[in-house]
RNA sequence: GGAGAUGUGGCUGAGUGGUUGAAGGCACCGCUCUCGAAAAGCGGCAUACCUGAAAAGGUAUCGGAGGUUCAAAUCCUCCCAUCUCCGCCA
């Protein structure tokens, strides 16, 4: 969330920024609820400061009349506190409920747009592949080779599963195993940095196996998807399944305060990701594009304020190198603030082309929340001069699976069906050049 | 799942219901000493919020949430986590 005084001190920006990420909030009733929150602070805040004291007094007073009088006294203020605080107690669960609905403020390069049709391409690169043949979507390859199989799926677990087989199976692991050898790499790392022009530390990423399930409040201080419908909810146990690695991963310090030698933190999370996709029905039903389920590697970045942005950058440099490797065409996008995320300040998403599709489709994301989600978290850094402040969170894809598999599967597809292997994983599936029935 | 124990500041570790936001130690920062370092000495060292230009003052926080009391780290209830033993298990 928004820090109030900064609402306070600049509620154009917020109810500007809020409007153009399309969420209704009144600024001006949540400066006044704030005010009337104060005031009512004040005289609770007074009249235990009264007890506090007195209380003191009682403690070293020998006159026993005197005493018992004091005690009288305490006990009248005590009542009075007991209904101010349900007071201030409503006030402010009504504030907090406006506060929560705040979303961060669209960063000044993000390209204004009512929904995705206002996304920006800011580059692409590669070719899109010809084909002499019809290209095929990516179940159909998947069914007939034998490495997809959603029917079976289906009728054990319902719609929106899948069994993978085989040498997706060795190529989902490929990919994973890849991604990580770079990651782990400050030789490329420094590398994808200068290339991109980004100043940065080319610290590496720490691997991370985060849990898959999350306490719900803690989901909360994450401000991501946030209506109940898209999680698995075991209310049992009181626990949720995460919808992203991010979840558990940025979540990982809260109530803790970095030293500002150590950052930035730089981690490459892998788990499975968990989604209802309740307002998706009918939607990409094919295949596995939209999933419940699907394996996930994924960075998070906790930074200086001031190199958020730098680090934004040098994740979507990283996803580019990815892809560059694997020869596949993308585009990267500047989601435009009607179509980004809620506690998302800049966003920034690569769509490979799906020959099969014949479109681009999103693969990666990243995310940069400044410090809005550090502030729920409590996820703090003290600067070098002993001020402490909220750290600032990135998040991006490194691989999606499903979809990753998809854009290979795709663009590697020959005319007999079977898969030519990116030159770059086949080190890692055996030196196999194809998959073929 | 059963039995028991424990949760205090960055770490360690005291703490009888009444100037305890919390002794002592370590770590850290500053100063003195030194050519420099070490050692020693002196001082500083939690976080959030409120008031204030500032200095400063106030409130809250001793795993978490409630409660008792004029007053709670200290008493009560519930929850959570950790440790040990037993059981089960990849």
């Amino acid at each position: 969330m928004l820090d109030i005084k900064f609402i306070r001190e600049n509620k154009d920006i917020v109810q500007v920024g809020a409007k153009k990420k399309l969420i209704d909030v009144d600024i001006e009733k949540l400066i006044s609820l704030d005010d009337e929150r104060l005031k009512q602070l004040k005289e609770v805040e007074d009249l235990r400061s009264e007890i506090n004291k007195v209380s003191n007094d009682i403690g070293i007073e020998k006159d026993q009349a005197r005493r018992m009088q004091l005690i009288e006294e305490m006990r009248l203020v005590k009542e009075d506190i007991k209904q101010k605080e349900e007071k201030l107690k409503s006030i402010t669960e009504e504030w907090q409920k406006i506060m929560l609905k705040i979303p961060n403020i669209p960063s000044v390069d993000t390209p204004e747009g009512p929904d995705d049709s206002g996304n920006v391409v800011l580059r692409s690169w590669g070719e899109k592949p010809q084909f002499s043949f019809a290209p095929k979507e990516h179940f159909e390859l998947g069914k007939s080779l034998g490495i997809i199989d959603t029917e079976t799926a289906a009728d054990v677990s319902g719609a929106r599963f899948s069994y993978l087989k085989g040498d997706l199976v060795f190529m989902q692991f490929g990919l994973i195993q890849m991604c990580l050898d770079i990651l782990n790499n400050e030789e490329i790392l420094k590398n994808i940095a200068e290339e991109s022009n980004i100043s940065v530390n080319p610290t590496k990423f720490l691997p991370i196996i985060p849990p898959v399930f999350i306490k719900p409040i803690v989901q909360t201080k994450m401000a991501r998807y946030m209506t109940p419908e898209e999680h698995y909810m075991f209310p049992n146990d009181n626990l949720m399944l995460i919808g992203s690695a991010e979840h558990t991963l940025g979540s990982m310090h809260m109530g803790k305060i970095f030293e500002e030698k150590d950052l930035p933190i730089r981690y490459a999370g892998y788990s499975t990701a968990f989604r209802r996709e309740a307002g998706a029905a009918g939607k990409d039903t094919n295949g596995i594009l939209r999933q419940h389920q699907f394996d996930k590697l994924e960075m998070e970045v906790f930074s200086l304020p001031e190199n958020g942005i730098q680090e934004q950058n040098f994740l979507v440099a990283i996803q580019e190198y990815i892809l560059k490797s694997l020869k596949l065409s993308f585009q990267t996008v500047a989601i435009c603030t009607g179509d980004m995320g809620f506690p998302d300040t800049r966003q920034i998403d690569i769509e490979i082309w799906m020959p099969g599709q014949n479109k681009y489709r999103e693969t990666h994301s990243a995310d940069y929340t400044g410090g809005f989600q550090s502030r729920r978290l409590n996820t703090r850094v003290r600067r070098s001069d002993g001020k402490i402040e909220p750290v600032h969170m990135n998040d991006a894809t490194v691989v999606a699976i499903g979809r990753m598999l998809i854009a290979i599967l795709e663009n590697y597809q020959q005319e007999d069906g079977s898969i030519k292997i990116p030159e770059v994983l086949r080190k890692y599936m055996g030196n196999k050049e194809f998959i073929t029935k």
